[in-house]
DNA sequence: TCATCATGCAACTATCGCAGTTACAAAGAA
DNA sequence: TTCTTTGTAACTGCGATAGTTGCATGATGA
């Protein structure tokens, strides 16, 4: 596992948890088939159990469920919940040296703001139930 | 200097540059105008030259200089020469264990594709000489 | 011709983010 | 009370990339 990781085993866990929304998963399991770490899933898992997404429970039988019906969690809801931004963030000049700098950031960062408005507006128009294999 | 800091040093510079397009600059100049290494100019700076945005020459009075009229050299050439992208790229599952793994990859990079069409239009509309301090 | 000044480039170091891992505390169920 | 599972802190390893050093290459002008 490389890259956007965090973003795939979220969306990978939630359209399974999606097709048995019954059905309690442990971080185990859960690392063992997306073949990672259950420590790992268990951070990523946990803010989405912090958004509302999922619900965590400990001891025998507990494991992770959803929280809400799978139709009513997009995948616009998982983006804003890790907070992930594919739309990089060009970050804000701390030594206020130069003018240019300043309006140049600001025209890119309008241009960002727009664009990621876009990418979570398309996020939100699919459900994890909506998501189905071949 | 930490992050999309390659974008940041070429716009900023490319502004600069716009307005005073007869003047040559070298590599050391820039690099102590914007706070970094001439080496790293360079490189970014390459990479606009390669795209046709500038022009590069050795030896005395050598140094860089626009290729082309400010106006004809917008945010999205600077983009593209770069090969940045500001839209992370959700790289492919390489096992090809899981087929939700493959219609999720398939419906985010779908996604992914078309709000970067958007950003590179955006980013079309706005010229480097249109970039004006306050 | 030759010294000088610039880019071009390879190689190395330092740093940062993050997945992976280990270890253990906390809590819930049998 | 014991087993199971989450919660979390701390550390390791790796990849990306800015920064740095050193040197070759080419252009200019005295």
């Amino acid at each position: 596992m490389k890259r956007n990781s965090r973003l795939s085993l979220a969306l990978h866990t939630l359209s399974h948890m999606a097709g048995e929304p019954a059905q309690v998963r442990t971080s185990s399991d859960i690392a063992e088939h997306a073949g990672t770490n259950p420590v790992v899933v268990r951070r990523v898992l946990g803010r989405l159990r912090d958004a509302g997404l999922l619900s965590s429970e400990k001891g025998h039988a507990g494991g992770w469920r959803l929280a809400r019906a799978p139709q009513d969690i997009t995948l616009a809801d998982v983006y804003l919940a890790l907070n992930e931004s594919l739309v990089a963030s060009t970050e804000e000049p701390e030594t206020a040296e130069c003018s240019l700098e300043h309006a140049l950031h600001r025209r890119v960062a309008d241009v960002l703001e727009d664009v990621e408005k876009t990418l979570i507006h398309r996020l939100s128009e699919t459900s994890i139930s909506e998501i189905r294999g071949a």
